[in-house]
RNA sequence: GGGGAGAUACCAGAGUGGCCAAAUGGGGCAGACUGUAAAUCUGUUGGGAAACCUUCGGAGGUUCGAAUCCUCCUCUCCCCA
């Protein structure tokens, strides 16, 4: 994986970039659509492709090693293969997890056991083992193996975690670096910053991820509760301290405006379940607002769903009628605002990367943050 | 014509003397959601800011007190002829 920078702005953080991969080029800055168990839910590959133009999505190592299992995917060939994705993918740890699902987890010296949440049965998280099961899902940038610490933290807790998180990224370092890609192509790993909301743990923390000196970096353990100043003040610190000429990954961000704001401070990638969950349940986030489609004021409202978009659904589709998808309880309705969410979040890096390049990212920055806030 | 069952809030449907402005579902209205245990979850749904007022087919009655008991009326459904 290579990352070319081909501006930055000069009254902010922000940069375009690209970065190459054996699957293909990603131009940054970039959200990656998170398709968890190897699916963008309610997404074909082809609206992914044509409609929502992303350029890499997610996977979870957690879900896939759970289901469909190593086997499968091995004989697959992989998850590309698997789910016939041929552009970058990107598969999260299950360090998420360790957070998401704490009631059924145990933290060993060693690593996780967890509780499967599918069937009950209980299985081991190691460093070593998340390596592995990275290489056999086959993504092309697989990140280290982190606890995310839960919000709010206290002190020691969230330094025990971060010591914790940076002894298994060695342990990750050393299994990766000593193991084969599976398929031919190569994979990239990615170290994760965390240190909860103490100033003092993510300089320590950032400092201990930057002299690993791998290829990206990551910045963990945010957004999972704690209010949005302090996100952005720990953003960037931490871009401060990572290196400049590698891409930065928030892990999780966000919502529009947190992009938005993100990139400012020096961010090159994000993922989120936002605009695919929150799709799911009748939120459309838009250019001009976010829309709750499900209330009653949009019942007689038979214009488009986005007029400005050139994303096909946003055309052809009419408020009043997608509201009626959704109190009908209709499948597609889901997928109409997916493939909306998606396309506008996709939609607002390009044109957030093309006003990097042109010069006037911060004014243009500044608009936007006001009006996607909004409240239609 | 004979016999039986029933009428409860937007709908379905509990409740059969006080703890009932009335369970529960659905529907309606709103809110939440940030590296996905999520097509999920939460709140609210007679009026009123509140004290309180008006409700359980209708009209009377019994009782300190009635959606619940009694009388009559209206309507609905089922079975037999």
């Amino acid at each position: 994986m290579t990352f070319e920078i081909k501006t930055s702005s000069t009254d902010c953080s922000a940069r375009a970039g690209i970065i190459t991969t054996d699957h293909g080029q990603i131009e940054t800055p970039i959200f990656m659509p998170v398709g968890t168990a190897g699916s963008v839910k309610a997404i074909h590959q082809r609206e992914l492709n044509d409609d929502i133009l992303a350029q890499i999505i997610l996977g979870n190592t957690y879900h896939l090693y759970l289901r469909p299992g190593l086997e499968v995917l091995k004989a697959a060939g992989g998850l590309h293969k698997f789910n016939h994705w041929d552009k970058p993918i990107l598969t999260d740890s299950g360090g998420y997890q360790v957070y998401s699902l704490s009631g059924t987890r145990k933290l060993t010296e060693n690593g996780v056991i967890f509780s499967s949440h599918i069937d009950g049965s209980k299985h081991e998280f190691t460093p070593e083992k998340v390596m592995d099961i990275q290489r056999i899902i086959g993504a092309d940038i697989i990140m280290a193996f982190d606890e995310c610490t839960p919000y709010p933290c206290d002190y020691q807790y969230a330094k025990k975690s971060m010591d914790l998180t940076h002894q298994w990224l060695k342990r990750c370092i050393t299994a990766f670096d000593n193991s084969e890609p599976v398929y031919g192509y190569s994979q990239t790993l990615f170290p994760i910053v965390q240190g909860s909301v103490y100033r003092d743990l993510r300089k320590q923390s950032a400092e201990t991820i930057a002299s690993h000196g791998r290829e990206a970096n990551a910045i963990g353990g945010l957004s999972v509760g704690e209010p949005t100043e302090i996100m952005y003040e720990l953003t960037e610190l931490v871009c401060s301290i990572l290196p400049k000429d590698k891409p930065r990954y928030l892990m999780g961000v966000g919502t529009p405006a947190n992009l938005l704001e993100s990139i400012a401070l020096g961010v090159d990638m994000f993922d989120c379940v936002m605009p695919t969950r929150n799709g799911r349940n009748g939120m459309l986030f838009t250019r001009n607002g976010i829309i709750n489609i499900k209330n009653k004021k949009w019942e007689m409202d038979f214009s488009p769903i986005d007029e400005e978009s050139d994303c096909f659904v946003d055309q052809f589709y009419t408020k009043a009628y997608l509201k009626h998808l959704f109190k009908a309880n209709e499948i597609l309705g889901l997928q109409i605002a997916s493939i909306h969410n998606l396309a506008f979040y996709l939609w607002l890096v390009k044109e957030a990367r093309k006003h990097i390049i042109e010069g006037d990212f911060l004014p243009w920055k500044t608009r936007m943050v006001e009006q996607v806030s909004r409240r239609l």
